[in-house]
DNA sequence: TTGACATGCAACCATTTGGTTGCCTATTGT
DNA sequence: ACAATAGGCAACCAAATGGTTGCATGTCAA
């Protein structure tokens, strides 16, 4: 879980995933096109979506196809996003009210 | 959005929503209780999770009071993870395809 | 078979991050 | 009034992060 939250805090590795969601099955070279990073550092990002499951590759010859794999991606708004909105009301009503009474 | 993505990457920090999503509105000193940690490294979590709005605080004499926003958090479901269920389906049906594909 | 293409590996770098310690300020209870 | 309590500020530190460059390897196509 940790590490899907540390993978997912990145911008780059976010618009990655975006464009994997837009069109699967990429190579690496096509997800660098039209980005102001290096091959390595885009290979790196990937590296780091794969160990947190995000990403799933099957080579291909000399090609690296990269999947989207949207489980942990599903698990955290069921895990943990979900807790949160329990109470959610409860939680926002106590901010507004000790809020105003701040401007007593 | 990227900051409450990056308040949310760092484990103590989810933690700390974690205790005030258990008990609102806890000072500075109680949410330190049992925390193998500085006061000063968890005000600075603290300062962090106000920036992305996750916390807000409301001074009451010498004490502070953390608040849970939930609302950022609701944001991240709904505009973020949500996009990914969307085709959620699709992507794990291709995933599958793709893993048989390569052990032929 | 050999050159071009797709990717991998490693060293290096600057900045950010998560933490510490020491001291300062403001408020409160006795 | 003043000691204890709650919190704030700043300097410092090691490790992690996000990026680079240069070179190596594996695969395909002419």
């Amino acid at each position: 879980m940790d590490e899907v939250f540390k993978a997912l805090a990145d911008g780059s590795r976010r618009s990655l995933l975006d464009r994997l969601h837009a069109r699967n099955g990429q190579t690496l070279n096509e997800l660098c096109e039209g980005l102001a990073m290096s091959r390595q550092a885009v290979t790196k990002h990937l590296v780091i979506l794969e160990e947190a499951n995000l990403v799933t590759t099957i080579r291909h010859g000399r090609e690296k196809l990269h999947y989207l794999n949207p489980v942990p991606i599903h698990q955290i708004g069921e895990r943990w996003i979900r807790k949160f909105e329990r109470g959610k009301l409860a939680a926002l009503g106590e901010l507004k009210r000790q809020l105003e009474k701040r401007d007593e």
